[in-house]
DNA sequence: GCCGTTTTCGGCCCGACTGTTTTCAGTCG
């Protein structure tokens, strides 16, 4: 069992135990576990062997005996019986947004219903209002939340939420009532994909504005309205958009609250009572030994860093994961820009299966203002991608020479994306790999091996003195394909030994790798590569993308290859020779 | 279930909206 799986074994306790009804900060001590866990660096097994689970937050003597339980039996015996107490059709009800554990308990206390079917039956037939507490509202929106339960997808990719979220923004920037307007939430955060879309706006007539929100054609149903705050659902996506209006000296600290993450907020709240304050999305108040709360900090977030004594701490690091410390002493990373980026050396070209040559690809890359662009196309063996035949990699070589020659301000390099063949072999003989200007290799392939035998693939991919980068580590696919099981770990301990780098992919579909993992690689000190994986020169723009996962990811200039400028570039990328 | 610079018990982050009540509980973020 990995440190994951562990986790999830946690989060399932506090779903029954939320069911059965019990105190919630028991709940809550399973769930901050599997953060923990979650959000950690080293395995688990490791520490269980070397008994110092105990010295992570939120572990005590209980939760780390179920660890090691877990770890030397593959199982936990407490889970096994809580599960057999509670249906797994209760689980499901407790997905319906508006149904939450005590309403769920009612109903199956009730009517004995423990599937979402049974349910909808019962609210059609209006059997849910005969039980005590429940009348025909709450019925209607149990059919609502079932309805949405069974159209939703469970989160939106970033770039589809960013370009909702921008409409709604432009429509309610013509509103003269309106001050300011930002949206907040996880795509402030710039995670990968988002489950909502938070706006926050500053008015003095906060009916008026939620009044035009709630009419807005961008909508298609209202879930709820109230003086300030109004949710509704966004047409065409199923996405929830929350609206709050709020006065102008509060903006900073609701634009904190609402920014998050959850666990950020938490961490600041209890830092915020050690220094006798309380933090809200009211402000930063100072309280005084009778109770008295005075406000000291609100209208922006850099007056509450400030009086918290901290630096500002940009949203994409708003996780904790060490950002809160890192900030009290100074020492946050200084996150890298997209005006960073020097070039890109992912692309692929009519070579193999993208949509555009070289030359128009040169272009428009030097019109972004990158320094330099690298082809890579795929490999012979990736058929349906129209892998390169070594005839054709010989035509390329002397199509760019030319290219070179004849376009200036650009640097073009000749890769290659080559597959990591099943048996771990490399699809074209060193011979034709050394006159390339760097290669990246992939796993295209055979994604149901063992953990072992993947991870084997990669490491040996690493060692090849010819291989510069691997792109796309763990082959999520997005919808499609989860993250394939690897040891991380040995990945990266062979990057590092072998001037490897790793590569964020920043086609929406990918994100690969995770901003954790690219955590896990900046604290290793192996060097990422951001790659746009453009089929057609409009997916350059994905690079936006990776960059924004790289922050995440804590990633300094230093940290990516295609940073450096291009002489710099060509000498790491033939140390390895 | 965890945790401790008033510490081994008694706290544990905070507030809006909704529905069902008649002052509040449940849910959500």
């Amino acid at each position: 069992m990995d440190n994951k799986q562990i986790a999830n074994i946690f989060r399932k306790i506090a779903e029954i135990l939320e069911l059965q009804g019990a105190i919630i900060f028991r709940i809550r001590a399973y769930e901050r576990a599997a953060d923990t866990i979650e959000r950690l660096g080293a395995e688990l097994k490791v520490m269980a062997e070397q008994d110092t689970l105990t010295t992570l937050s939120g572990i005590g003597k209980d939760l780390s005996d179920k660890i090691k339980e877990i770890v030397e039996t593959g199982s936990l015996k407490y889970y096994g019986d809580l599960k057999k107490e509670v249906p797994e059709g209760l689980l499901q009800m407790l997905k319906i947004s508006g149904l939450g554990p005590k309403t769920v308990k009612l109903i199956n206390d009730n009517l004995k219903i423990n599937t979402i079917e049974g349910l909808e039956k019962a609210a059609r037939e209006g059997e849910l209002r005969k039980i005590e507490g429940i009348r025909e509202k709450t019925e209607e929106n149990i059919l609502r939340g079932i309805d949405l339960f069974k159209k939703r997808e469970e989160r939106t990719l970033f770039y589809k939420a960013s370009d909702i979220s921008d409409k709604f923004i432009e429509q309610l920037k013509k509103m003269k009532e309106i001050d300011k307007i930002e949206s907040a939430g996880s795509l402030r955060r710039k995670k990968w994909t988002v489950k909502d879309i938070d706006i926050l706006v500053t008015s003095k007539q906060p009916e008026k504005v939620i009044d035009t929100f709630v009419k807005l054609s961008l909508v298609s149903e209202v879930l709820a309205k109230g003086s300030t705050k109004s949710s509704v659902i966004a047409k065409d996506s199923n996405l929830q958009v929350d609206l709050r209006v709020l006065e102008a000296s509060k903006f900073g600290s609701a634009l904190m609250h609402f920014t998050g993450s959850k666990a950020f907020n938490v961490k600041l709240r209890q830092l915020a009572i050690k220094k006798g304050y309380k933090v809200s999305e009211y402000g930063l108040f100072s309280v005084s030994p009778d109770k008295k709360e005075e406000l000291i900090a609100g209208q922006t977030e850099d007056e509450i860093f400030s009086r918290m004594e901290l630096v500002y701490i940009p949203p994409e690091l708003r996780e904790d994961r060490g950002e809160i410390e890192a900030a009290q002493s100074n020492k946050l990373p200084e996150l890298i820009n997209i005006q960073d980026i020097r070039g890109d050396l992912h692309v692929h070209s009519t070579y193999s299966d993208g949509k555009d040559t070289i030359e128009i690809i040169a272009q428009e890359a030097k019109r972004l203002g990158y320094r330099y662009i690298g082809i890579s196309d795929h490999s012979q063996s990736l058929r349906v991608a129209n892998g390169m035949s070594i005839e054709n990699i010989f035509k390329k070589i002397e199509e760019i020479k030319k290219l070179n020659k004849s376009i200036k301000g650009i640097e073009i390099l000749c890769g290659t994306e080559v597959d990591i063949l099943p048996d771990g072999t490399i699809d074209y003989p060193d011979s034709v790999l050394k006159e390339l200007d760097f290669c990246i290799a992939a796993v295209h392939s055979g994604f149901k091996q063992t953990k072992e035998k993947l991870t084997k693939r990669i490491v040996s991919a690493c060692k090849n003195k010819y291989i510069n980068i691997i792109a796309h580590p763990t082959g999520v696919l997005w919808g499609v394909r989860e993250e394939c099981e690897i040891d991380f770990d040995e990945v990266l301990k062979a990057a590092l030994e072998n001037d490897t780098a790793l590569e964020i992919n920043c086609h929406p579909m990918r994100g690969d790798l995770n901003s954790l993992n690219i955590l896990k690689a900046r604290r290793a000190g192996v060097k990422i590569a951001i790659g746009s994986d453009a089929h057609i020169i409009s997916e350059l723009k994905f690079m936006d993308l990776g960059v924004n996962l790289s922050r995440r990811g804590w990633l300094e200039k230093n940290d990516i290859i295609n940073c450096m400028e291009v002489s710099k570039l060509e000498k790491w990328l033939q140390k390895k020779q």
